[in-house]
DNA sequence: GCCAACGTTGGC
DNA sequence: GCCAACGTTGGC
């Protein structure tokens, strides 16, 4: 079982939205570049859990736990002409952005925040992507060894 | 709102 | 295939 970071900014999508969905179950839609792209429909696999990341907002961080419940597919947003991820490129024969779904797994009681991580940037947390000078990638892979260090922060 | 960092686009 | 311009991300 891998381990992962997926960002979402809460203004858009945030894990309170998740909680209040009917089976706390969505795809993971809207991700729009390859490398993250390719994780999406390649590498993620049912079971595998994803820390729920909330970026952009008052305070970034880490702010629960969930599962891989379907392996990639096709995101239907970019099929979609109508819909704010539409992308012309991608068609249902030859579709250009994936999906996985996620279930709500653990809400966090508190976020694990940017600025605690980073308190161990030298140390247990140096190789963590999230952390680099620049990262801007929306999926990421977290290691066992991190997975369980931050577990330890909550 | 600012700005650094980075990915993508498009002209050549 | 290069690279400047542009758009986006995301923390502050």
């Amino acid at each position: 079982m891998n381990h992962w970071l997926m960002k979402s900014e809460p203004a858009t999508f945030s894990i309170d939205a998740l909680a209040a969905l009917p089976k706390k179950t969505t795809a993971w839609d809207g991700v729009r570049n390859y490398q993250a792209r390719n994780m999406l429909r390649d590498s993620m696999k049912q079971g595998d859990l994803a820390f729920f990341y909330h970026s952009s907002c008052e305070l970034p961080g880490i702010a629960g736990i969930v599962r891989i419940v379907r392996s990639g597919y096709p995101d239907a947003t970019a099929l979609d002409a109508k819909h704010d991820h539409y992308d012309p490129a991608s068609t249902p024969a030859d579709p250009r952005w994936y999906v996985v779904d996620v279930k709500l797994e653990t809400r966090f009681k508190r976020i694990i925040t940017l600025d605690v991580l980073r308190e161990h940037a030298a140390d247990a947390l140096a190789d963590l992507i999230l952390l680099r000078r620049g990262n801007r990638l929306s999926v990421m892979p977290v290691t066992k060894a991190q997975w369980d260090f931050i577990l330890t922060l909550e």
